[in-house]
This record gives structure tokens, sequence and C-alpha cells, in this order.
DNA sequence: GGAACTAGGTCAAAGGTCAG
DNA sequence: CCTGACCTTTGACCTAGTTC
């Protein structure tokens, strides 16, 4: 099931629409900044003001079969030296990494190698940013090495891999005839570096210094060249809306510079904004990257996923029939035995049908009926997820992430927008699983279900139980309900004293699963788009049961 | 009567079930499955993913042990009454360390020239080094990572396996030929085990020793696996240029290990740079930071709870004596008589309050501490909301939109932001008129609050009741409360057979006040943007009540 | 469709804090 | 004072959305 899920999200991927509408916003925001850069470049008097930039959000999901490239790329730390050292370890020709698990494993009795080198490459100072360059070629080699490794546990045919640094290496070879934008400059520095021939492509721009630090810039952040420490710093501050107060004596007069940036962030923060950052490019926080998310999210499931194997992709044509709901008679009239079966195709219909047949029950209760016929609705729009939940708890309805996620189509999501569907499904579950831990009898459920259909505290917002003509009678049917709940089970529970106060807190929880989870992921397939409420109303006034 | 019940409810502690001996099983699986990858990659996500809570901490009878909550530390905005408490603290006289702050300038006058002049030369390739450096230390994190990438990358066209990590401990599984280094093993393993998502990771790495004393790691420091210990030493001792002489007959060789490592610094000092501990990667000193919100939340509660008159900074001067809060006695011990004053100023002062209140109510009530102090800290980071606006009932607590818009700074707001607002705002409201009508005694109160606090079923998605170590005893305990309520209820108003139904009944309406409104009205203000949760749990560790 | 830009996020390893 | 457990910040590196 976890697998299930878990190609699920991987598949989501492949399938997403690439592009967003939030074009416009974005074109202005831009603009915005452009100008704000021209401005400022020279002089920052001009203030952003009028460029309030739409902070935008665009959440597409992406396609993130982006290539994750250098994800791993060999340390820059591990020299030739090492390597070659580690190469003629006994494993070392699989894979250029192995070098490293070396270290770490015999760290305790053989870490000489390691230091020494390390040691060695360490005592070079001046040449730091040389070795950061060389990342580029190291990881071109990482790669090869990684293509053998991988044709060596049978998956070469796929070369994915590799791909983004592999592009990247083209896309420098083929720049000189391209055009360059606007920032020559940058291009320039850019073609010099290429041009030593040993980077790929290096981000720092070694020749124009970071407007604030004066230490090495990686292009513009925030509307002026700046390095990554300081455009990573003035995001923090203005994010987080830091306040920072310079403690030293003469204020606000400390030295900013690369190798003092770090002492006094009020005047590092003051002097990027004098430097002319413009604090409204700092966009919102977006959430966390999908790759992130996967992997929470694989995370998250594994539990539940014990140790199932990863099933193929999707075959999941066994579901194994429903360990049967022992539930021996079918307590009330109104209730119909509901089939149970965890086909996806049938879940839905299933649901379809405790819909149903929950809005049958409550028409077919007396004392619901002699409300008024608005109330009835207002009470049966307010309450059918509670109502669906608990019959769901009752008649076991099989919830399942995978089946589910299938049969409503939302495999197929981006893992954003996934998530919190996983997480509701897994609070439905626990829910379930509850109340069955409680055994409820049908009595019980039918008292628990009026008091949840009588309810006279709305969660939602945009309603209103003023809105509820007869309030009263409201209150006092569910003090009815509750009271009668208590009697029930203390005749019939007598050794339980706990149990009314159990199943009252309960309750609480049916709400907890979101509506809108739940209208997806159960009736959108039966139901399509329309709102449960239009169709509870309908199903309410039109059907004679 | 009324103090007997307390004393029932409070002394609920006595009928706990024992702990189960799921505790062994626990520590010894936990022990072995710290994995350092998964601690790095969760600790910074600043998702609310942090699904489900981890394994824990082997041994954790102390809470020194255990690990903080703060997976999303989303930097803490002080805000500016805060801070000026900070800043009237005066037990900076006790620690030379508390007035550096504002002195860095004449610290220690001998040393302060040559560090600077230290720092000045060194400065330059410590941060050289670290550059290069970083990426030398995500090769350990990325083996793991690398194979995942090539298998997923590998097969994605023909399998869409599941998630990285678990194809990472798939990847494990079926490589037999290849040996991994422990600290993979355990990665995977550890990874498996914070599935469970944890906020409470722990950061160090059972596997690893530490080079120089054979402690625990806790990553690398300048350039070696080593324990927090020998890295503090090690900055401590460059940073200051300290020159020990081994005192022992033998010179320089003296035994550093854990127990020994601080019998002769000399000795210590050269096995970490024996064991290649890089100079140039300390860095010099930085500027001060703010002081801990720990520190400022305990100031400011300490204060606000002895009833000193709140600082200086701001006047507040027109308190006026409270009219009432009629309410004779204090209902018990832990409870402040809150002074309620509709001030707008006033009323994020007395929410604060409340919420403190709560911490300590709970930090009392002994069945409560009798748990293991991972759940104290779940349970009172899922149900402070509740409390809260449970306790604004009890103490009727004014929440009039207008005042709290104005003093939450949200007045401004384009409408659509306001009216979610606008709409809790109401909803709370009518959640206190409810409680109001109820006319709820102190005694149902705490009852109430003891029902909330204890319970078992969250909505919190991204949290997860499995979470809890002794869930079991946590249902007891919300058993217990809810039989006492049950039986106070019966005697205290035995012509209100609804009463207790009803009481419980009103208990989902406290989660229908969005959580972000509360932060937003109420503690935004005092307590800037730091997650509430955050702050519960900080208060509840060190404060001392 | 791809290169270029520049938002954003990630996370190892610096740093700092402060009870003990 | 120092120690070290614990927490925050930094910044190199990577991803992603847009425009050209």
């Amino acid at each position: 099931m976890l697998t299930e899920v878990m190609t699920e999200v991987e598949k989501m991927d492949l399938r997403l629409p690439a592009r967003g509408p939030a074009t416009t916003k974005y074109v202005t925001r831009c603009r915005c900044q452009r100008e704000h850069d021209d401005n400022k470049q020279t002089r920052n008097l001009e203030s952003p003001l009028a460029l309030t930039p739409p902070p935008l959000p665009p959440l597409l999901i992406t396609p993130a079969l982006t290539p994750r490239l250098t994800l791993y790329q060999k340390p820059a730390v591990i020299s030739p030296l090492t390597r070659s050292l580690t190469g003629t370890r006994r494993d070392a020709g699989r894979r250029t990494r192995g070098g490293e698990h070396e270290n770490m494993e015999d760290r305790n009795t053989n870490e000489n190698t390691e230091d020494r080198t390390w040691d060695r490459e360490h005592r070079e100072h001046g040449r730091q940013y040389t070795k950061r360059r060389t990342r580029g070629r190291e990881q071109r080699r990482h790669n090869t090495k990684q293509r053998t490794w991988n044709r060596e546990h049978g998956k070469e045919n796929t070369e994915r891999g590799p791909e983004n640094t592999e592009r990247r290496t083209g896309a420098d070879r083929e720049r000189p005839a391209r055009r360059f934008p606007r920032t020559l400059v940058f291009a320039a520095t850019r073609e010099r570096e290429r041009g030593r021939g040993d980077s790929l492509m290096c981000r720092i721009l070694y020749d124009i210094p970071c407007k604030v630090c004066q230490d090495h810039s990686s292009g513009k952040h925030y509307g002026i060249f700046a390095c990554d420490g300081c455009a990573g710093f003035f995001k923090r501050s203005i994010r987080r809306q830091r306040q920072y107060v310079c403690k030293s004596k003469a204020d606000g007069g400390c030295l900013v510079d690369k190798t003092h940036r770090n002492q006094c962030r009020a005047c590092r923060l003051s002097k990027c904004i004098q430097a002319g950052m413009n604090k409204d490019a700092v966009q919102h926080e977006r959430g966390p990257r999908n790759s992130t998310l996967r992997r929470q999210m694989s995370l998250y499931f594994k539990e539940a996923g014990s140790d199932s194997p990863p099933p193929p992709p999707r075959p999941r044509s066994t579901t194994p029939p429903e360990p049967a709901h022992t539930r021996s008679s079918p307590p009330y009239p109104h209730e119909l035995a509901v089939p149970i079966v965890s086909s996806p195709d049938t879940v839905c219909e299933t649901a379809a049908r405790l819909l149903f047949m929950n809005v049958r029950w409550a028409k077919h209760l007396p004392a619901y009926t002699a409300l008024p016929f608005r109330d009835q609705l207002m009470l049966l729009e307010e309450g059918w997820r509670e109502l669906f939940v608990l019959s769901a708890a009752q008649f076991l309805l099989p919830v399942e992430a995978g089946p589910l996620l299938a049969s409503s189509g939302l495999s197929g999501e981006s893992s954003e927008r996934l998530l919190p569907i996983l997480q509701d499904i897994k609070l439905f579950q626990d829910i379930l699983t509850k109340f069955k831990a409680m055994c409820v009898d049908p009595t019980e459920y039918a008292c628990l279900k009026a008091i949840v259909l009588f309810k006279t505290v709305w969660e939602n917002a945009s309603s209103d139980v003023k809105g509820l003509r007869d309030l009263g009678a409201v209150a006092a049917l569910q003090d009815q309900a509750q009271l009668t709940l208590n009697k029930y089970i203390t005749t019939a529970y007598p050794t339980q004293p706990f149990r009314f106060g159990k199943l009252l807190l309960l309750l609480p929880s049916l709400r907890a699963v979101g509506s809108r989870t739940i209208e997806e992921l159960f009736f959108r397939r039966t139901i399509g788009a329309i709102p449960i409420e239009r169709i509870i109303c309908d199903m309410y006034k039109t059907a004679d049961f």
C-alpha cells in the first residue's frame, strides 16, 4: 500500500503541466525589480514604493524531473590524491565514493590516509577558489563513474543521471554563440572563467565584487551584485523582520567587508540596504521543495507499509477481499447492508451510498423532520461530513491511500497538494481505528449521529448557527440525544463508566478530516465537482425514501 | 468539596497504569538507529511536515537529554517589549559573558588585541577552508543520496519506485555484495525511524565516535568527527590562543578520552590537532546574538507571573484595578489572578499570561509530569490552543474585534485577509458565550482542561498521536478526567442530567478557532512571529514556576 | 525550446548561549 | 573562569519560474 502510494507520488512529476497562470503578476514584479535595479545601480534613492511587489507564489508544481544533477557531487576536499589512494582499495573500482566509505569505515584504525591527504590539501590556502572550480571537472568524472556503476547494477539504459551536467557542459560550450543579455559584464566574467578551462560553469563572478562586502559576487541579488552570503543574510533578515542593534560605540560604523561581515548584523543589514538591496524583492517563503516533500512523505508512510515489498507500479489488481465486517445484523431498518469492498472502484460507490443512507436516516427521524425545513437542510449541510465519517466507521469503509488516490484521479497531483490529503487519509484511518477499538454498537452510533446532527456549535466560519430558526429545539434535541446515549450506556455497559465520555470525546475527531479531502477522495468520482451540500440538499428534497 | 475533587484531579497520577516495558525495546532500537543524515535532513526543514514523532533517544531519563522540539525554527522575532525586558536584566554582572554584549570592546584587555590581530590574519583562511570543506562533508551524506538518485533516474522510465529513502533502504538490501560503512547502515535505519517524523531528533551520532576523545560525535567539526565538547574546546583554545602546558611527567602522554579529556588541556589540544582539527577553520568571533528566546520568555513571564509591574518600556500605567473577576478564591494554587482589562494593549499581555498559566498548570499536575517528558511536550503543543480558549472563557478574556485588530496591527489588512479573522473572532465570542451560558465552575474548567490536555485524537495532520510514547497512560488520564468530571457534576449539579454531556460537547468548538488567528491576534504582539509551540516548549522546559 | 537570471530552498558546519 | 549540550546563522550549492 505504501509503495503504491509512493509510486503514485513518483509518477506525478511526469505529468505535470508545466505552466502556471501567474504570469502577469510576475511580469509586473520583474519589471519593477528591473527598474529598481537600474535606478539603484547608481543611486538608490528611488524608493521602491511604487513597486510593492506582488509576492507571487507560484507554486506550480514542477516537474521534479528536473535533473537532480549534482546533488551529490564529489566534495572538493577529496583530492585526487585521496581518490587515488582510496582507489586502490579493494572495491575501488566500483564507485568513486568508495573512498569515503572506507575512510569512515576504518576511521578508527586507519584514518591516516584521509587525514594526511586532508592536511596536505589544506595547507594550500591560496588556491581555494581554484579548488572550487575544479569541482566541475571532478563532477564530470564522477558522473562517468556513476554511469559505470549504474550499468554494473543493471540500470544502464537510462543514462538520465548525469544529464544535467552534460547539458551544462554543452551549454557552456555553445555559449559563445549565444547572445548575452543585459549583463555583459557578467557574461564576460563567466566567459573568462570558462576560458580558463577549469570550470564547467562557475557561479561565482570573480571580478565583480559584492557591493556589500566586496567578496566575489554570484550575480545580482535583490537588485545588486552581491555574494551568496549577503544575499542570504538579507533574505533572512527581511523575511523574519529582524531588527538588529549595533553594539559598537560608533553606532552604525562597523566595517562591513568580507572578513568582518559577520561581526555586526545591524551594520551589515544597513549596508545591504544602503548598497541598494531591494526589500521588496524578497518574496514570501515558499514551501519545502518537492523533493523534500516526497522524501518526507515516503518517510511518513513508511511505517504504514512496514515491509511490503515494493509492488509493481500499479497492478493493484488483487485487493484482498476485505476481512469482512463481521457485524452480524443490520442494526437499523434504515440502514442498508453496505457491501464492503475495497476495490477502488467500489469504494466511491459505497461512500455515496453511505452518504445517501445518512440523508435517509435523517429524513426518517421524526424529531428531525419536526424542525423547520430550512433548519433541517442547514443541519444536514453542516453535519454531513461527520455523519459520513461516523458511518464509514460503522460500516468499515475501507480507507486506503493507494486505491483512493488512484480512483479519485489524484495520483497525478503534485506532492504539495498531495501531502495534506495523505495526512488526512491517515487521520481518517486513525479515527476509524479508534471507533473500531471502542466497539461502538449500532444504538450508540445512532445516538452519536443524532448528537452530531443536532449540533449547535458550528465550526464553519462562514455559516452561522444563528441562521437556525429554531436553535432551541436543536439544542434540546442534542441534549436528548446525549442523554439517551448516556442512559443506554449505563444500562448496556454498566461496567464501563468511562464509555459515555469516551464516545463523546471521539466526536471532535470527526471534524478533523478535511471536508475537501472527503469530497475529493470519495465523491469526486461519483458525483463530480458539485458541492456535496448541493447534492445533499437535492437528495433531501427530492428523494422519496 | 471542591477542593476534594480538585485534589482528586491532581492526584490522578496515582492511578496511572504502570509504564509499559516497551521502553526497553525503544531504547535498543533507537540507539542503533541514530542516523546522521537524517538528522541533518530534518533539522532544518521548515516544513510542517514533520510527521510523526520519532523514536526518541535512549535512556531519556533526564530532560536534558531530550532533544528540543525546534524542528522548524522560525527565527525569533523579538518583540520590542521582550527585548527591552532583556535589556534591563541585571544578572549580567554575574558573568563575563553576559557583559560581553555590551562591551565587546573591552573584554579582557590583555587578549583583546591579540585576538583581533590573530583573527584578521587567520580568518581568511578559515573561511576558505570552510568553503572547501563544506562540500567535503556532503559526501558522506550523499553517498546515500547518490545511490538513490541513480536508482531513481535509472529506473524511472520503467518503474517509478517509491521514495528516496524507501529506495535507499531497498538499495541497501539488494546489494549484498557491497559493504556499507556502518554509518550508512545506521543512516538507513535511522532514516526509517525518523519517518516517524520526529521533531525531536537527536543531534548525536551514536555510531561515530569523536576522533579526539571517543565520545559520541555530533558531526564534523573543524574537519573531523568530533563531539561538541572537543569542538568547543578547540574553538575556544584557538580563538583565545591558549597555550597549555602538560603537567604530567610523561609530557604529552596524557590519556585523552571521554572521561579524562578534561584532565590535561595541553594534551587535549594537541590530540585535537593531531586528530586533524584544522585551526584555520576556526573563524573569529562574531557579534553577539539576541539573547535566547528561552531567557526572554522566562523573564517575561516571571515578571508577569509575579505581578511585578510590567517593566518600563510600556508604561501601561493605567491598568484599572480590575473590577472584579469576582471569583472569590483562586481556584487553585497554580492559577493566578489574571487581571482582566480590555485595553487593547493589555489584552495581549493577559493572553500571554493565560498561556503561561496553562503551562504552569500542566506542569503542576502530577499526573502530567509523570508522563514521559516528550509526551508532556507533545500534549502541550497539541493542546495549547484549546487550553487557551478554555481559560479565556474562564477568565473572561475580552475578545473584541476592534481592539484586537488594532493591537495586532492587522487593521490595515486587506479585507480578504481580514474576513476569516473576523469570522474567527466571532466564533471565539460565540464560544465564550456558550461557556458563560453554562456557568462552568472552576472545577469543571479544571476537568475540561485535563480532558483537553490528555487527548488522544489529534486533528493536526502533521503531528501524530502515535508519537506519544505512552499513549495508554494519556488515554487513561483522559478517562480519569472525564470520569471525575462526571462524578463531580452528578453530585454538584444533580438537577442537570445533561450537563456532563453538554460540557463535553462544548469541547469540539474549542478547536474551531483557527490557531493562526489566535496567534496573530493575541500573541504576535508580545511574542512575535515565533510559533507558539516553540514558546510553550521553551516555557515548559525552562520556567521554574 | 533552451539559455540566462535570479527568486527560492537545503543543510553541513560555522557560530553563540548559558546552566552546571 | 571553563565545559559542553543545545540552539541559531551562515553561505555554498542546488532548484524552479520567468523572460528573452
